[in-house]
DNA sequence: ATTTGTTTTAAACAATTGTTTAAAACAAAT
DNA sequence: ATTTGTTTTAAACAATTGTTTAAAACAAAT
């Protein structure tokens, strides 16, 4: 049972607006009109406002957490790999909708009971994780966490500082999009210095 | 000529009720209603919706900018001094407004050309700052960018993921306000690894 | 005590919001 | 050709939005 064109239309011009207006200052008008459709047959598909973001918020989620957590848990790879892995499968996910980090942490900061349900957050336990088991292994006396939010902010930061970045004058920040991949290799080499320093 | 009781009585509403839910969720009657006081005074006192905003937008950005810009253009410290103390004030100064940055940047993204007049963004030139010039000496062959986008991912970028993080069961991120501060001491060591590592 | 300018209030405003309704158009099956 | 179920449309809906209005309350000055 195939998707009907009308509702894939309707669907992707909700990604599109809700993206980039977020969900309050996005309009069901918006929307019918992105999709070059009659505005009743966005309710019509779809019930709600509410209904329709909670469906390409979901899928965002699983596309922002559910693509690393996979190689976070593989227990047949080094923590080496894992890094390695991860820093350019992530930087080359996210470069297709780098807009992606800012509305997820935006949108469930604003409303984090309705959308936490949604996407099992509590059920993401890092404590087991391969990685974080193979990092207190390399780093006893350094808090795990410290080294997921180097890991996590030097990959997905540079996205979210993107925009305003590259409007800054006679640029370091032009090409932005060059910079950030040229850290698929940068970021492996730093945290391993890193690795090194704390055990040192 | 001081701001009037109610004023300021209002100011201080539509800078929680904007941080909390962002300009297009807010309403004229929240702020209103928080600030125990007349729908019309609002109108009264800022003119719009729009004005209002753009009073608390201009203060929050230059909280998050203003801060640490007159650190990164000072000629008589040492790239090793403006990393310590940078982590440091910056830190203390953004734990008392945690959402600051998620909001600042989220808002920025949402309407580009009308805030970005705002605060002069066009006029804040890495490039010329003490702080890369000093970068560049000391590591000629690294784009002064990752260097930037490294220091500033470490220590905002933990404020933007707190809140989802400290959702998580079991807890790495259990008392996450605690492994923020511990960062202060913590960035300037692995900044210098970093600096140590690219020069080899 | 009256005048003056300022602040506050309640009510109404026009416009916009998400949603529903009922009819029309359409396609598929008998 | 007619019936059936589905999709699309135009119009209207109730509620909510930011804003304005005009009167009332207030405070300060003469």
């Amino acid at each position: 049972m195939t998707e009907s064109l009308t509702e894939e239309k309707i669907k992707e011009a909700a990604r599109i607006i809700f993206m980039e207006k977020g969900y309050a200052a996005a309009g069901m008008r918006d929307i019918a009109t992105k999709a070059g459709v009659n505005l009743s047959l966005v309710n019509y598909y779809y019930r709600s406002k509410k209904n329709i973001f909670q469906i390409i918020m979901l899928e965002k989620m699983h596309k922002i957490f559910g693509s690393i957590i996979p190689y976070m848990i593989d227990e047949n790879t080094s923590l080496e790999e894992k890094i390695k892995h991860i820093s350019t499968v992530y930087i080359d996910t996210i470069s297709e909708d780098p807009n992606l980090p800012l509305f997820v942490f935006s949108e469930l900061q604003k409303n984090p009971e309705e959308l936490g349900i949604l996407f099992p957050i509590q059920n993401m336990d890092f404590m087991q994780m391969s990685i974080v088991k193979q990092f207190k292994a390399a780093c006893p006396d350094i808090n795990p966490a410290h080294f997921m939010l180097n890991f996590l902010g030097m990959t997905i930061f540079p996205f979210i500082a993107a925009h305003i970045f590259s409007k800054m004058p006679n640029g370091i920040f032009d090409n932005i999009q060059t910079i950030i991949h040229e850290r698929k290799k940068l970021i492996p080499l730093w945290i391993k210095n890193m690795l090194e320093a704390n055990i040192n």
